[in-house]
Formats: C-alpha cells, sequence, structure tokens
DNA sequence: AGGAAAAGTTAACCTGGATCAAGACGATTA
DNA sequence: TAATCGTCTTGATCCAGGTTAACTTTTCCT
C-alpha cells in the first residue's frame, strides 16, 4: 500500500485501517519522477497534493543569487505538500532530490474526507503540523548551532524519521544527496560541508558518503547537534527502537 | 470583539459573521498578563489554546548554554498555539514579549466547530498553516541573509502583519521588543543588533527604538532584506494598503 | 573504453559577526 | 535624590566559516 507509511508511530494519531484504506483510495495515480525535477512552482495553483512513496524531495526558496535555501527534505510516507490543500498555493518550490515515486491525491478526495470523515480529516491536519515543528528545528539548527552543529543535527533527525519509515536501522541508511545538498540544507557552502564531514569522521561520529549514511556514535552525535526527538512526536511504543541504538 | 482581527485580509479564507461569532462565543476567558511570562512550557498536556488580542508573544527553543532561539513572533489576531489542539504538546515555550491580553479558547469548544462547521474547522487548520509559511520564511532568513538583511526582513514582516491588524500606518508602529529580542530572533547577539540598527538608521532605511519603529523607506528596506509578502498570503484586496506605501 | 560532467577535496586568504570588556543612559524604586 | 538594574553603545580582538581557485575522484554517457 502506497500510504503505508505515513503517519507511521506518532503520538495520538493512530490511522485505523479504514482511514487508511481511504487515503488508498484517494489516490488517483502514482507516477515516478526522475531525480532533480521542479513538481511545484511557487505560485501555482494547486489541485493534487503529493504523497512520497520513495525517494527524497525537497521544498526551497531561492535567494537574489539564485542560492536556494532548504525548507525541508522529505522521506518516504511524508505528504510533502498537504499543505498546498487548504492554502492552494505554495510559497516555496518542491523538487525531488533523488529519483521518487509519487502518489497523487486531488484535492476533491480531501474535501470528501473533510466532510465524511472529520476524526481523518484532523490526522491530516496533525500531519501539516508535524511538518511545522520540523521547521521549527530548523529554525533552532540555523539559528543556535554551529556548522558541526547543524549537519549532526540534520543527521540525527533524518535518521530518525528514515527509522520510523523502515529505512533505517537506527545506525546506517540509503541517502542520495550531495554535500552541495546538505550546504543548502544548513545554510553553509558546500566547502565547509566538506570540512564538516572530514570533522565528523576523524571524530568517529557518522560518515557520509553520497548514498550511504553511517552513525558511528548515535549518542555523541546526538549530543553534538543537541538532537532531542521530541519534535518528532513519535510514539513512545516506536521511541525505544531509536534510543536503544548504541 | 476579541476574534476581530483573526485571519483579517487572507487570501481565500473570508470568515462568515457566523463563524466569527461561533468563535467569539468558543472563549472561555479572557486574561490580562504581564510583559516576559511564560505561558505554556514544552511538553506540557493542553486543553486550551491561546488567541492574542493584544501586545506580542513569542515561542522559543532554549539551547543548551541557556540561549533562546525565537521561531515566532505574535501579533494581535494570531490564534497563538492553535496548534497544540492537534499535537496536544508542543515542543516549544510560549511566553508574553510585552504585556499582553490573550482569550482562552478550551479544546473542547475546537472539537465541537470541527464536528459541526467543517469549513471554519478548515479556516482554523489554514491560520496554522499560514504560521508554518512563516516559518520558513525565517528560515530562508536565518539561512541566506546577512545580518542587515535579517533584521530589515524582519522589521518588514512585522509591519506588514502590524498593517493588516491595523496596529501600523505602513511606516511606524508600536513595538516593545529590546535590542536582546532582536538577537533571538535573528540569530546574532546583542551587540551585532545594535550595530546593525546603527547601519539602518545611517542607512536611513529605518529607525528602531524600543516602543517604537519607523520606516524611512519601505521600499529599500525590503529590497536589502529581500522580502516578498508572497508568504502572508495577504488577500488582493488588502495588499494595496502595503505596496503604495512609499 | 574513453571522455565529459558532476561531485568531492584541499589550501590560502579574507571577513562578518562573536566575544570580551567598559561605560553611558534611562527607567524604576527607596 | 540617590541607587540600582536593565538596556544600549562602543571599541578591541579573535575565529568560524566564506571565497576563490586548483586539483582529484566518481559517475555517467556514447
Amino acid at each position: 500500500m502506497f500510504t503505508d507509511r505515513f503517519l507511521r508511530d506518532r503520538r495520538g494519531v493512530r490511522l485505523e485501517t479504514a482511514e487508511r484504506a481511504r487515503l488508498e483510495e484517494a489516490i488517483e495515480e502514482v507516477r515516478v519522477v526522475e531525480a532533480r525535477k521542479r513538481l511545484v512552482r511557487a505560485g501555482d495553483v494547486l489541485s493534487e497534493s503529493t504523497l512520497l512513496v520513495e525517494g527524497f524531495l525537497c521544498r526551497y526558496i531561492d535567494d537574489r543569487r539564485g542560492l536556494r535555501q532548504l525548507m525541508a527534505v522529505h522521506v518516504p510516507g511524508d505528504f510533502v505538500d498537504l499543505h498546498g490543500f487548504p492554502l492552494k498555493t505554495l510559497d516555496h518550490d518542491v523538487a525531488t532530490l533523488t529519483a521518487a515515486t509519487v502518489a497523487i491525491v486531488p484535492h476533491t478526495a480531501l474535501q470528501q474526507i473533510e466532510r465524511e470523515a472529520p476524526d481523518l480529516a484532523r490526522k491530516l491536519w496533525y500531519a501539516t503540523l508535524l511538518d511545522a515543528a520540523i521547521h521549527r528545528a530548523w529554525l533552532f539548527r540555523l539559528g543556535r548551532l554551529d556548522s558541526i552543529g547543524r549537519v549532526a543535527h540534520f543527521l540525527c533527525e533524518t535518521n530518525a524519521r528514515l527509522v520510523l519509515a523502515g529505512l533505517s536501522d537506527g545506525r546506517r541508511f540509503a541517502f542520495g544527496l550531495t554535500q552541495y545538498d546538505l550546504a543548502e540544507i544548513c545554510g553553509l557552502t558546500n566547502v565547509h560541508v566538506n570540512r564538516v564531514i572530514r570533522a565528523l569522521r576523524e571524530e568517529r561520529l557518522c560518515l557520509f558518503r553520497s548514498s550511504l549514511v553511517e552513525i558511528l556514535d548515535p549518542r555523541r552525535l546526538a549530543e553534538r547537534g543537541q538532537f532531542d526527538p521530541t519534535y518528532l512526536y513519535i510514539d513512545d511504543s516506536a521511541a525505544g527502537a531509536l534510543a536503544a541504538k548504541d
């Protein structure tokens, strides 16, 4: 099922089987998209939203010089532009980072859910608020952490989210991002990201290769990035899988 | 009416008179709070949300050394912790910046709205997404702007939001923030904020005194902060009031 | 297999903002 | 009126991360 990973293991929003089925039915089409492809441009009027099934997507804003600031990286299970349903147009672009599979849900189907299944509608709301919580963690990262801390924090977050999606064992995960991407995420230059990666490697905290991230010391990495996963609203039953990994 | 400023002049979410009345009824209590007072602590289980009627509130996360990173500054009309309704607990603290008047809305009343007035419920959802859009603008600010740009961008944003709230004429507005607050917003030190303010003054862009902000050259200030108000989703009918101010 | 393009690596140098320190100013309270 | 505390102001010094530029490695294409 394409919706299998959506809202998995989040506190207080267990999706009922019927609800998941209903979402599944709402999918109009499943599409495969190549890497580095823009899916939505800021200002476009939207009539559908995108659930990420496989691969990585991002959301970003360009600055005047053409440099991007990423505002979100999406992992499988994320309802990437669900906020486009109430907002109708977005304030940013959406693009693939890697090749990806996406499920398209028309807004008419969401309207129907809203009318007929208020409980499920509330869970959709919740999902968008989770994204906002992640935005806030990113604000903390950019405003208060140094370069090593930023990268460490981001890798901890991504690891945690991928554990929930069943795509990381808590130590290693496949990831197709370049150092340049990491720079756009952390508000750094690619050159400096390279130095940070070396430092993380030399301190035996983690390894970052394009296509594979390996966390050598989860505890110390989290410490270095002041990472506290509370903002991910992970259900207690699943929290253990994350915590006991060193 | 306490809800007068809520969702005013936003694109595609005109609140009907009946809807506003309904929200007004949902208010359980109106409270006056002194400056620099914490209202919600991260992790608290919430059973009510706060609509800001007067004054300024903020949301923030503390770092390990006790320095705060603000994630939001709220102006009158903002439903400050509406996201606490679906989420139940928050990932950050909420506090007053200045003395403030707040209206308390119990979650039971919101539940009732959700069941009985799905259109209004959708508008509440929208309001929380507006906050998320502002988070993203803040991410852009921290990730891509230099110190002068950050302060310029923040002042443009605040001015625009206060114009919508009827609390700025587009040029000057009362604001009770210190330079220290500005530092916590922009990810800078108070010392450097002081220098930035001087630079903005010397370039005749704007004046920042505690208790009064005066924008001398809106166009150039926006330019300096790469400020584009699209992310505030201002209705076309109200957009003019902002644009034609130089 | 070979060649081009993208991604990663490293060094040298520079600068924006942090840090530290000292005072000035302005409100509030006694 | 003085005393006190928070806020603002300014200067001196330092360093994290930016910039530029060269070079290497990997990936992808035909």
